[in-house]
DNA sequence: GTGGTCTAGACCACA
DNA sequence: GTGGTCTAGACCACG
């Protein structure tokens, strides 16, 4: 289970991680979410560091803490809503920005987004 | 410069990183390519890594060699043209999984490509 | 059992030994290769070479891998039928240059292989 | 020029050069042959190795030695078309037994080659 | 135990 | 100095 990239801090990738499970449903608003080691073990990282992702993503408004009985998914589902939005708009910009690699100009990889056919 | 991602065979990601030199027109065709062992060096890796990269792609026909001169860029430019289509494939289909992954559907994951805003 | 000639790179001569072997029969279709390790000690070479060897071949389409079962023939018929084609135009195109070697003219080498005598 | 099998006699594989030499007409009968020094020289032998060939073709009557003049090929055609005659007929055995080991049987093998398309 | 990958270091031909 | 080849030895994923 671990495939983390070389060179990015883990727990940023752990909070990547974990907020697609939210956004995405697999894990629905109020939830109870997994305890950290067990999460530790799945991912196979340290409890710290997941520790510490949770943490941040507790911060974000993403889960909460309810003192003796866990952690839990907001159930703000205008926060998850939006959150959501920012990581389709990285996805997005990361294509156009993967697009302007190849040599295509930002004109050029906004037309190939939108002209694309949904072949597969 | 070493920055690969864990789990994916070196090579692949030279040859990849490589590619996108050549589609983008960072080594345009007919262009000397740096000797082996100094690729190898700039990517951080070994040269008979580099040598393997650099043969995969003379296989697939975006570089050649000549024995004692060195390795250069093919000068077919339809064959370019269609490496870097392919690349362009790539990066909108896995912008379309990363999106679904995001609990969008193949429709909306589409729909959003098309209709995005493209200020940054 | 290592014979190779000199100044032709070894896995070149390992390729057509066991392009040999496959046309030939003695490995038959869908039959097992034997594990790289144990082919390299049996030719004596490294078990790299080999592994070029058998990599080449599996780009010709003569063997495919299956990751943890090992290596085996292919079963495709018309393929092997095509090489063992090659490689006889090769031993035939060979004679004929030896014969043009001896001081024979192309015609004269053709007459000698239609009218030799075939008791050994 | 130094191009020898391995584990084959280098002194057996010079006298077979030499014998193309003077069947192939590139040296007629009378020539002088150039000297042994000479010769190792071009072959990258040892000036004795090269001797010991001589001498075998000497005893074969396919060159002779005027003590002070040096060696000169024979001038007896006859003993020159037998050795031509030898040598073709062990090429085109030989094209037989590589055709044998493709998996073709002795007929088929016969067949190929008196059929075969002379194209090139 | 299988194949796959990577590294380090060496030697060679060519010009 | 270029690419090409070879060896030795190591580590890993998959079952």
């Amino acid at each position: 289970m671990n495939d983390f990239k070389a060179h990015i801090p883990i727990y940023l990738q752990l909070i990547n991680a974990i907020k697609q499970f939210i956004v995405s449903g697999r894990w629905p608003p109020g939830t109870r979410v997994p305890p950290v080691r067990e999460l530790a073990t799945q991912f196979g990282v340290n409890p710290n560091t997941m520790q510490r992702a949770l943490l941040e993503l507790e911060r974000d408004g993403l889960i909460f803490t309810e003192r003796t009985a866990g952690r839990f998914v907001t159930k703000d589902n205008d926060r998850i809503a939006n959150v959501r939005q920012e990581l389709c708009q990285k996805v997005i910009e990361n294509a156009i920005a993967e697009l302007k690699n190849l040599g295509f100009t930002e004109q050029e990889a906004n037309l190939l987004l939108k002209t694309h056919h949904s072949g597969s």
